[in-house]
RNA sequence: GCCCUGGUAGUAUAGUCCGGUUAGUAUACGGGCCUGUCGAGCCCGUGACCCGGGUUCAAAUCCCGGCCAGGGCGCCA
């Protein structure tokens, strides 16, 4: 059997404080300097780095020999007192007695996790296990997961109930996006692109719905902002509007940002991120207005065209932080979204951006089956594709709104990285398959 | 899918325009010295021009093709 190690601190519980407590420790060396005569060794661990000392005099002469050769990110057990020590940085460290080694790492490693030497971003995601090990991107999914945390605990205070939906699908849900095929016992079937359809059909039974879950686009983007799978938040609810679920969304947004304030301000720090809560409600700009405003900067926009990224990075120049587009050209959104019925030439919709980076984008959907049946038709697609979700429409069906938000962009704005694949564990894009 | 830029030790880079000694530096790695380091320091050492073709007396350097990467556009979250 495997002898299983015993621990008594973590490394974020030597602090100053507990001079002379005896403890054992666990964790990974995160670098050594060896002076000779004395040696230091950063441990680290899930809660944070610290110091070891160890005196080769007064160490035996066993354990002395079995530290002679450590390296980076070996596994090792310390016993020893915690010590306060004005001279080492922290003011603290603890005083090894024993050390054993449980693990060794190979050296050299591909590349230096102390962050001496940079690394580009394909060398750290061929490394991504040991990337991650570094301090400050570890803090990211620590603020990730505070983030999904928080989203839940949000929506679930307000009556939203989580589900789950197929990623296997039998059709596209929205037409346009490019789908990945999947062989289904010799059937052609394909990767969910978005929960749409299901989570529609679904608050005719919880009324309020969201799922937090991982979808497929086949799109061959090359960009620092699209990635093949990608995290995605979606929320409907039967008897609100567009104006309605834009009011949650901004109200999750600000919480989400309270909560990691709250609990990941040491995380924030280690990226050098200063978080503000955003002041809700966010700016509402019309589709109308914006196409104005970009006119009278000069820009070539014809109505009816949604805007390209040379339009949004210039409106994200005028407007910092979150905003909302709403009432976009009916035209440009997807077939499930109610036209305005006083000016059906528009729509009850809206994107959720954050500056020029579009984070979310929802509506209020069509209802009476009817209608919906015309706007597939209108927008080239076959209703017969969509009739298992049709029939859903004649069983009932209320008023309902919601909106889907990319978690993974939402990650970029609060710990202000540039590229999705560092907010991402194990990004997959065009070119990406492994790690 | 279209466009731009790039590829030099494990990692990150200089050199490439304007072809010509031993391809420089940092860090990592190996060896040595060192009892207060915290980007530890000092000495010694190992280690690289993406692949193929062409031009040339001579190619890391110029040309062509391929592969790989970063990014922009399109599309979208």
């Amino acid at each position: 059997m495997v002898e299983k190690p015993s621990r008594t601190h973590y490394a974020s519980d030597i602090t100053p404080e507990r001079d002379g407590e005896r403890a054992e420790l666990l964790g990974w060396v995160h670098e050594v300097r060896d002076l000779g005569g004395i040696k230091f060794i950063l441990l680290r661990d899930v809660s944070g780095i610290c110091q070891i000392t160890v005196r080769k005099k007064e160490l035996g002469e066993r354990a002395a020999d079995e530290i002679k050769d450590l390296g980076f990110e070996d596994v090792i057990w310390v016993r020893g007192v915690v010590k306060r020590q004005p001279k080492a940085r922290l003011g603290v460290e603890v005083v090894g007695e024993e050390i054993r080694v449980l693990a060794k790492a190979e050296r050299p490693l591909p590349y230096d996790i102390t962050g001496k030497v940079p690394a580009n971003i394909d060398t750290r995601l061929d490394h991504r296990v040991l990337d991650l090990r570094k301090p400050e991107n570890k803090a990211i999914f620590l603020i990730a997961s505070t983030a999904l945390k928080a989203i839940r605990e949000f929506l679930r205070e307000r009556g939203f109930i989580e589900v789950r939906t197929p990623r296997i699908i039998a059709t596209a849900t929205e037409g346009g996006a490019a789908l990945f095929e999947v062989n289904y016992f010799g059937r052609k079937a394909y990767l969910a692109q978005s929960p749409q359809l299901y989570k529609e059909q679904l608050t005719t039974v919880f009324e309020r719905v969201f799922e937090i879950g991982t979808f497929f686009r086949a799109e061959e983007s090359h960009t620092r902002r699209h990635v093949s799978e990608f995290t995605s938040v979606d929320i409907e609810s039967a008897f609100m509007d567009y104006r309605d679920v834009m009011e949650v969304l901004e109200n999750l947004i600000a919480h989400v940002h309270r909560r990691v304030l709250e609990e990941r301000e040491r995380e924030l720090n280690l990226i050098g991120v200063e978080l503000e809560v955003p002041k809700t409600p966010f700016p509402r700009y019309s589709y109308d207005e914006l196409v104005e405003e970009l006119r009278g900067m000069g820009e070539d926009i014809e109505w009816g065209q949604d805007f390209g990224t040379p339009h949004l990075r210039r409106l994200g120049e005028a407007h910092k932080g979150y905003y909302f587009i709403t009432d976009f050209p009916t035209e440009s959104k997807p077939f499930y979204i109610q036209p305005r019925r006083d000016k059906p030439e528009v729509s009850e919709s809206f994107d959720l951006m954050y500056e020029w980076l579009e984070l979310a984008s929802g509506g209020t959907r069509i209802s009476d089956k009817a209608l919906l049946e015309r706007r597939i038709r209108e927008q080239g697609l076959n209703p017969e594709s969509f009739k298992e979700h049709l029939k859903v429409f004649g069983y009932g069906m209320p008023m309902h709104a919601g909106w889907g938000l990319g978690f993974d962009r939402l990650m970029m704005v609060l710990t202000n990285r540039w590229n999705i694949r560092e907010v991402i564990l194990y990004p997959r894009d065009v070119f990406r398959l492994t790690p």
